[in-house]
DNA sequence: AGCACGCCGACT
DNA sequence: GTCGGCGTGCTC
């Protein structure tokens, strides 16, 4: 064998500099293996030691031969992360315009980042008593119907990519379609002798528990990991490793999974795909469901995106033939029907407190029998807003261009967009008044208000503030499960993923603000929101002796298109003429954008870097807008500003915003600023 | 981003 | 006399 010759290793590390390190290595010992591209390796940098990926190899560097440092350490106990990975991690960075190291470093568990290789080859031993995958054994199966039928075959009738929307509303059996998928796929991988892995994502923790049990009850003989934000370190890094090492034959995750390493992927699932959590908010801006598309189609294999109210961006593609629709017509439970929806014209009907009469007969006639109903009201605290009537002082947060939320039975004046937190002020702070009125309601108040209707009921609050500590939430949910709880109330926390088996009414309070939002994907939530929480009422089979499900939505604008659809649980009526709106109007998904945003003590400031960023390149085929002030120019202090670039061709966006991030970079402004392809809320 | 170095105000 | 403010400059 011949020896091995000292070489350079180019490093990706987790720094804001968009360039790669080269580090000399040498065999320190003869039995020393040569690196490989896709391993981890420690390494000196400035002052410190820091992990980095090996991204190449080479025999020498355009850089000065005496400043190349020596590779300190290269961690030899994992396999090295495969190429298909990293060409995932550079499209993310570069699509998203990043630098790789920002990319590959932090979705790496933390332990496998240690300068100490301890946790890790502790980690390891655990994993590797594990051993290989178990055989497939799956418990009995519910029968399918015809469209599930249908859906299931044309998921796994090719092993290649082929992108399919799963169309079905909620109670249509879109999970049992993902399992037998997922079975038929790890069972035919293991009669060819190999096996498979299966992704499956979800967009937020709180459903992953109840996804996780029917994985594991279905599958009770194999190996499923978790990955998600609220899992320990050390679980997250045995979950990590043990997908990487192929051992886990179903990952189920956030978005952040949409990163792990997978040698045997073969299926990814992509539940409720519309969903707004799936776009990272800070860092690395990236979509999870968008990778994972980019993902499948590189390794050429299936993917399956559910949902009952799709994106615009995946519907388009299902009309033009680019995704393949698959529809779930039939609820899955052959009795259970939709909820019948009705309008409440609160133009015509008056509601003193909140609750048009109505609503409040509907809930008073569950409650004598037996059963629950759910009211939906997107804003959480008593009141959005206080103010003085004699003198028009208003509750504004001194630090945002917001109102600081009154929350009455904390006795505090809050601002959702910082930490500001005052005592109710007990008078007027202008003029001394003490009679000050709260604008609007909160969940807070409808719940005060219900307790006055209905004071023998049980009523239950679920909201961000009655479930800030760790593991309540789940709590709350299992009381309403368990059948405690007659009326429960909540935000949009409530509408996902529970299906209550007594639960007969659903009442939704105020949406119409979402209407008329400077956000044009503010319909299409809204849409997506009310649709989801309408599921949750007549998911149980409807016994005999139980209401037929209804769901009443009380709105000022009951003509609005948005409601004549949601009537008849039209879908396709309201994302065909979504889109052609988006058409006309020129939005996505016919044009690519991005926005560069701008943060500083003065707006002045913002907008003059902005306006300089818009002057510094040429950019024929790119629409350049003005700066603008944010919506909410003012959080915590600081001014924002953005500036939106829009063009029909993605590759000529991404060609420009490479040139434009380099000037960009170069430029000496000190203050901050960050780049966001294909925003979401504008 | 870290983490240096570097040159001006209030303290044991 | 030092401790420490955060301005600017570098990291293979």
């Amino acid at each position: 064998m011949p020896p091995l010759s000292p070489c350079i290793l180019r490093l990706a590390l987790d720094t804001p500099l968009a360039i790669e390190f080269d580090y000399r290595w040498q065999p320190q010992s003869g039995d020393d293996p040569m690196p490989r591209v896709g391993q981890l390796a420690q390494v000196p940098f400035g002052r410190r030691e820091v992990i980095g990926l090996i991204v190449a190899i080479q025999a020498g560097s355009d850089y000065a031969p005496d400043k190349i440092r020596d590779i300190t350490a290269i961690r030899y106990q994992l396999p090295p992360l495969s190429a298909h990975w990293i060409a995932l991690s550079r499209f993310a960075a570069d699509y998203y315009q990043r630098p790789l190291g920002e990319v590959v470093l932090p979705c790496l568990p933390k332990n496998l980042r240690a300068l100490k290789s301890t946790a890790l080859d502790s980690a390891l031993k655990k994993i590797d008593a594990l051993g290989i995958p178990p055989q497939a054994a799956t418990t009995a199966a519910p029968d399918l119907n015809t469209d599930q039928q249908a859906a299931v075959d044309a998921i796994t009738a090719v092993s290649d990519y082929r992108v399919s929307l799963l169309f079905g509303v909620t109670g249509s059996g879109k999970t049992e379609v993902y399992l037998r998928s997922a079975e038929k796929i790890l069972e035919r991988e293991r009669q060819q002798g190999g096996h498979a892995q299966i992704l499956i994502l979800v967009p937020e923790i709180n459903l992953t528990p109840q996804l996780e049990n029917s994985v594991r009850a279905r599958f009770p003989g194999l190996h499923v990991a978790s990955l998600h934000s609220q899992l320990s370190e050390g679980e997250r890094t045995r979950s990590w490793i043990s997908a990487h090492l192929g051992q886990a034959s179903i990952v189920l995750g956030t978005r952040l999974a949409v990163l792990a390493s997978m040698p045997h992927l073969k299926l990814i699932v992509i539940d409720e795909e519309h969903d707004p959590s799936y776009k990272q908010q800070e860092g690395l801006r990236y979509s999870a469901r968008d990778l994972a598309i980019w993902r499948a189609r590189d390794l050429d294999i299936p993917v399956v995106l559910g949902s009952a109210t799709p994106s615009m961006e995946s519907w388009h593609h299902a009309d033009s033939g680019r995704y393949r629709k698959l529809v779930l017509a039939q609820r899955a439970a052959a009795q259970a029907v939709l909820p019948k929806i009705a309008l409440i014209d609160m133009e015509r009907i008056k509601a003193s407190d909140g609750l048009a009469p109505p609503l409040i007969a509907a809930i008073r006639e569950r409650l004598a029998r037996g059963e629950q109903s759910l009211l939906f009201l997107n804003r959480r605290g008593y009141a959005p807003v206080v103010n003085c009537d004699a003198c028009g002082w208003i509750s504004n947060c001194q630090r945002c261009t917001a109102f600081m939320v009154l929350h009455k039975p904390e006795r505090r004046l809050r601002c959702h967009h910082c930490s500001l937190e005052l005592r109710i002020p007990s008078s007027c702070p202008t003029c001394g008044n003490v009679d000050l009125q709260p604008l609007g309601r909160g969940t807070q108040r409808i719940e005060e208000y219900l307790h006055v209707l209905f004071p023998e009921a049980r009523v239950l609050r679920i909201d961000a503030d009655s479930t800030r500590k760790k593991g309540s939430a789940q709590a709350a949910f299992e009381t309403v499960h368990r059948g405690e709880v007659d009326i429960l109330l909540g935000t949009q926390m409530v509408a996902k993923g529970h299906d209550f088996q007594r639960l007969t009414l659903v009442g939704v309070i105020n949406p119409d603000t979402a209407l008329f939002s400077h956000d044009y994907r503010a319909g299409e939530r809204l849409f997506a929101q009310l649709m989801q929480v309408a599921g949750r009422a007549g998911r149980a089979a409807s016994s005999a002796e139980m209401s037929q499900s209804e769901v009443l939505v009380q709105t000022r604008y009951a003509q609005h298109p948005l409601y004549r659809a949601l009537l008849t649980h039209d879908f396709p009526g309201f994302a065909s003429a979504t889109l052609e709106e988006r058409r006309s109007a020129g939005l996505p998904p016919f044009v690519f954008q991005a926005l560069l945003r701008a943060e500083s003590k003065t707006l002045a400031k913002a907008l003059e870097f902005l306006q300089q960023a818009r002057d510094l390149l040429p950019h024929q085929g790119i629409v350049m807008n003005d700066p603008v002030p944010m919506t909410m120019t003012r959080v915590a202090g600081v001014e924002r500003a953005q500036l939106l670039l829009e063009s029909t061709s993605r590759s000529a966006l991404q060609s420009f915003l490479k040139s434009w991030m380099q000037a960009l970079r170069k430029q000496p402004g000190r203050l901050r600023w960050t780049l966001e392809v294909d925003p979401i809320d504008i």
